[in-house]
RNA sequence: GGACGUGUAGCUCAGCGGGAGAGCACCUCGUUGACAUCGAGGGGGUCACAGGUUCAAUCCCUGUCACGUCCACCA
């Protein structure tokens, strides 16, 4: 017998531990099954496991274990990423906190193996995390994007887009993060309101004829302007393009130019030009061949292009000095104080600088266009659908990706520099010195290039790169490409769009079939979780209070086709329950005699009540099975939740009862082998989605039958006969259900005490209905509490209800309230007359009868007949009950 | 500025052309009987607003309002 409750802090170790001792967790052998592939969004080596993970690989685990027990060969492939910037943080942290050198102090190579000691010791957080939520993961499969063979990946494809051009090395404006010293790409860059002003700024004529006023943000940026810009068509400025200003503090002539960039409508209609400091002045620049003068160094100080009494300032001090000098000077005209948006590092959190430097770019536009089209052919799907119109969007506005990472923990960049600053890129060092020997005609010392690339350019290759790309490995030729991927929105560009563009470039195929874009998870107010705001849920802390399964269940059924998801613990209480019930539902089949009886086929069932539970449980199948399929998780879970609790639990238990404590053997017996037959089906469908109490039920069911054969996570599918459909036994059973559901909602608004027992009467009845009164008599007693259920006519003092063709009446004269009564069934009848009024309306509208379809207008003639009729009886008993009073 | 999304019961959401639904919360009743982590019953909604298409609109179209997210830009 089950234990009172269930435990799963006990149960969810133990289990997994079997699971994953077993093997059950890699794709089967079985040469002829379709392969079904996904590959986990590789969390960050350095994470630890949220909720967003914990909702993304819920989904991915509900999906895995459905088409691993469908039969398929299904392949979950996990592993994690070395999340450049993140990583390199954390151990400069823990160095700096123990006290030892700094990163620089003690140089490349000692730091990248520092950091591999840390990834050795602590590496493995997230992974044993994810254990903890019952993924089954391929875990003889895990990869690192810094493995050798993902590595020799990230370099091959290096080599070859350099060669084909869709690398280059490139000096222009990055976007620079000062605190780490690294360029950036845009998608790091975080937009931030905060305070600022708009300085307004007056440049002196060089000719002493005036001046001109220009306005900044930045201030400091003065310092390396090279011109002042105005419209051509601006008359306010026609007479000055050509003329010089002096600028201020620094004391050069800049020309002032005419050039479209200009506005005439904002500020003054100048504007000065800082070629080295502004994306758009950076193409002002271009344009007019304009110098470009950094006036700043990687830490974000000024350097010596900058007066000597500004060398060394930090940006922000420097700008105070500018502004200050200026009021000095009396050229500061105005301070015009603006919130605004400006530019931040998603990582470092500080203000991101235009930056001129060489950097390593992708030439990304060339490679999204068949991107692009991929999903415009349907050949990779997203759903819910709508995000194929943010990866459009973006693909199709897409500009150079920035992928050298001034870093030392990644994939170092393979290209070597010669004496000369001739660039070798190649995929090893020797194949590089090959080159420069044949170049140079000699031997000769090369340098490699010191950055490291993006994490997400290793990230981009992960579909194909984890099965062993390039080689052709039996993998990768049997899962690749993989099926679905479930991902959160927030990387669709990061990374999606990475994956279609790198995995059709180089294996001619899309990476994944479909992509599931997974809800945000917020908290119970809406508001998205933060450190800060301290309301964060913690999902390891849900499963110490809840179990595994609870949590499971939860993500799992709010996880609809809306974009993000409120948590709140309520919800996840009431999934618990849901276990609960399941659990205490299997105790009564265990107190019941309901053991799995080998062999038995429930297609040989002659009960109503069997062959009804089993056309239930086959409907429920193909719902679950048909909400998978479309990713439609929340719906999967409903139809669970409704079958297992509404009509397993709350019908077909009870319904059972009278059976199995009933002298017929044959019956009991059937129902017994029926009700086990039916838990085992409900474990089955459940396990997806909640795999530990479902495996434990599995297990403990068969102790008092025989053996199972194997794991519940190994067996298969349900796919039932079509015959299994049965709709004389759901009318039937839907009649009883009716009639029970109407006697005790009368017992309920007539305030009957509970344990009277009243007779019932059923009048105008077809054989059909008599046929199944006789036959579920005994059930129609139980559960409505009645001392009798007999055809005949209403006595006096009865209430009457409409069932099917039939009037039924339930005789409770000793409680009856006769201004209840009369109130309740004027309330039941103008109910009917609204109905009949609406579809009325309808039948008489030629328009309709005209234009709408056949069994539409059939039905609606059926509801005006029923409608009629319940009516008619209604009407009846309330004109006898005016009689009585 | 551009794009996307959301407004349905007190709350969270499903439904998306032909009778307004679920869970939670609430109210009433009920524990020696699988389960009080429970059972039975019940109340509660001009489906944001305004137009339009249609025989028929919560559902499709247009507009308005409110809220949210993303992208871009700012002298």
């Amino acid at each position: 017998m089950l234990e009172k409750t269930f435990d799963p802090k006990t149960v969810e170790p133990r289990l997994y531990a079997a699971w994953e001792a077993s093997g059950a967790f890699a794709p089967t052998d079985n040469p002829d099954a379709e392969p079904f592939s996904i590959v986990i969004p590789p969390p960050n080596v350095t994470g630890s496991l949220h909720i967003g993970h914990a909702l993304n690989n819920t989904l991915q685990d509900v999906l895995i274990r459905f088409e691993r027990m469908r039969g398929k060969a299904a392949l979950w492939l996990p592993g994690t990423d070395h999340a450049g910037i993140a990583t390199q943080m954390v151990v400069e942290r823990q160095l700096a906190e123990a006290g030892n050198m700094s990163r620089r102090d003690m140089g490349r190579d000692a730091f990248v193996d520092k950091v591999w000691e840390w990834k050795a010791e602590s590496g493995g957080t997230i992974v044993n995390q994810l254990r903890r939520l019952g993924a089954s993961c391929d875990w003889s499969r895990e990869r690192f994007t810094l493995d050798p063979v993902l590595s020799a990946a990230v370099r091959k494809v290096f080599v070859q887009l350099h060669k084909q051009g869709l690398i280059y090395r490139d000096k222009r404006l990055v976007n620079w993060d000062p605190h780490f010293q690294t360029a950036i790409s845009d998608l790091e860059v975080e937009q931030k309101e905060v305070d600022g002003a708009y300085w307004h700024f007056a440049y002196p004529l060089e000719d002493g004829s005036g001046e001109i006023v220009v306005a900044t943000t930045r201030p400091e940026t003065m310092l390396g302007d090279t011109a002042v810009a105005v419209s051509p068509d601006d008359e306010r400025y026609r007479h000055l393009i050509g003329k010089c200003v002096r600028l201020p503090i620094v004391g050069r002539p800049i020309p002032i130019i005419a050039d479209e960039y200009a506005d005439p409508e904002k500020g003054s209609g100048a504007v000065k030009i800082t070629p080295a400091h502004d994306f758009n002045d950076f193409q002002v620049g271009k344009r007019h061949n304009l110098p470009s003068i950094s006036i700043m160094d990687a830490y974000g100080k000024i350097n010596e292009n900058a007066p000597a009494e500004y060398r060394g300032l930090d940006r922000f001090v420097a700008r105070k000095k500018v502004v200050q000098q200026f009021e000095e000077l009396g050229l500061l005209r105005e301070i015009e104080k603006v919130k605004h948006q400006v530019p931040h590092g998603d990582r470092s959190g500080v203000v991101i600088e235009p930056y001129l430097t060489d950097q390593w770019y992708v030439d990304a536009e060339t490679l999204a266009k068949p991107a692009i089209k991929a999903v415009e052919e349907g050949k990779m799907v997203f759903s819910p659908k709508n995000w194929e119109k943010t990866y459009f969007e973006w693909m199709r506005n897409i500009q150079p990706w920035c992928i050298s990472r001034q870093l030392w923990w990644g994939h170092r960049i393979p290209a070597w520099y010669g004496p000369d600053g001739k660039i070798f890129v190649e995929e090893t060092e020797a194949a590089a010195q090959a080159k420069a020997t044949e170049h140079y005609g000699q031997a000769t010392v090369l340098r490699q290039d010191e950055d490291v690339l993006d994490t997400w350019f290793s990230s981009g290759l992960w579909p194909f790169s984890t099965l062993g790309w390039p080689e052709a490995t039996e993998d990768l030729k049997r899962f690749y490409p993989t099926h679905t991927l479930v991902t959160g929105f927030d990387i669709i560009f990061f990374w999606v769009a990475r994956m279609m563009m790198m995995g059709l470039h180089f294996t001619g195929e899309v990476p994944f079939h479909r992509v599931v874009i997974n809800a945000l998870v917020l908290d119970e107010k809406g508001q998205k979780m933060s450190k800060a705001k301290r309301n964060v849920i913690d999902p390891l802390v849900l499963i110490d209070k809840y179990g595994c399964d609870a949590m499971r269940f939860t993500l799992t059924a709010m996880s609809g086709q809306a974009r993000n998801i409120k948590l709140s613990e309520q919800r996840i209480e009431g999934y618990r329950n849901f276990g609960t019930k399941l659990w205490n539902a299997t105790r009564f089949c265990q107190m019941n005699g309901c053991y799995r009886v080998e062999g038995f086929d429930p297609a040989t069932v002659s009960e109503t009540l069997s062959k009804w539970i089993r056309a239930e449980t086959a409907k429920t199948a193909a719902e679950v099975t048909t909400a998978l399929e479309a990713a439609a998780y929340d719906e999967a879970a409903g139809a669970l939740y409704r079958f297992v609790w509404n009509v397993f639990c709350d019908w077909y238990v009870e319904l059972s009862k009278p059976i199995l404590n009933g002298e017929d053997a044959a019956a009991k017996a059937e129902v017994q082998a029926m009700t086990a037959w039916v838990l085992d089906q409900c474990l089955i469908l459940l396990h997806p989605v909640m795999p530990f109490i479902t495996e434990e039920l599995w297990a403990q069911t068969a102790e008092g039958g025989p053996a199972r054969d194997g794991f519940l996570m190994s067996t298969s599918w349900p796919a039932y006969p079509d015959s299994f459909a049965d709709a004389a036994a759901e009318a039937e059973i839907d009649w009883v259900i009716g009639l029970i559901t109407e006697v005790r909602s009368l017992r309920a608004e007539m305030n009957v005490p509970p344990g009277a027992r009243l007779p019932l009467t059923l009048s105008g009845a077809g054989p059909d209905s008599l046929d199944r009164l006789g036959r579920h008599r005994d059930l129609i007693l139980s559960l409505g509490r009645l001392q009798s259920a007999q055809p005949g006519e209403a006595p006096a003092g009865s209430v009457p209800f409409v069932i099917g063709e039939a009037t039924g009446a339930l005789a409770i004269a000793e409680f009856i309230d006769l201004a209840a009564e009369k109130t309740r069934l004027v309330k039941e009848i103008a109910g009917h007359d609204a109905d009949i009024e609406r579809v009325n309306r309808k039948l008489g509208n030629p328009d309709f009868l005209a234009k709408a379809k056949e069994e539409v207008i059939e039905e609606n003639r059926g509801k005006l007949a029923d409608a009629e009729a319940a009516k008619a009886k209604l009407a009846a008993a309330l004109t006898r009950l005016e009689g009585v009073s």
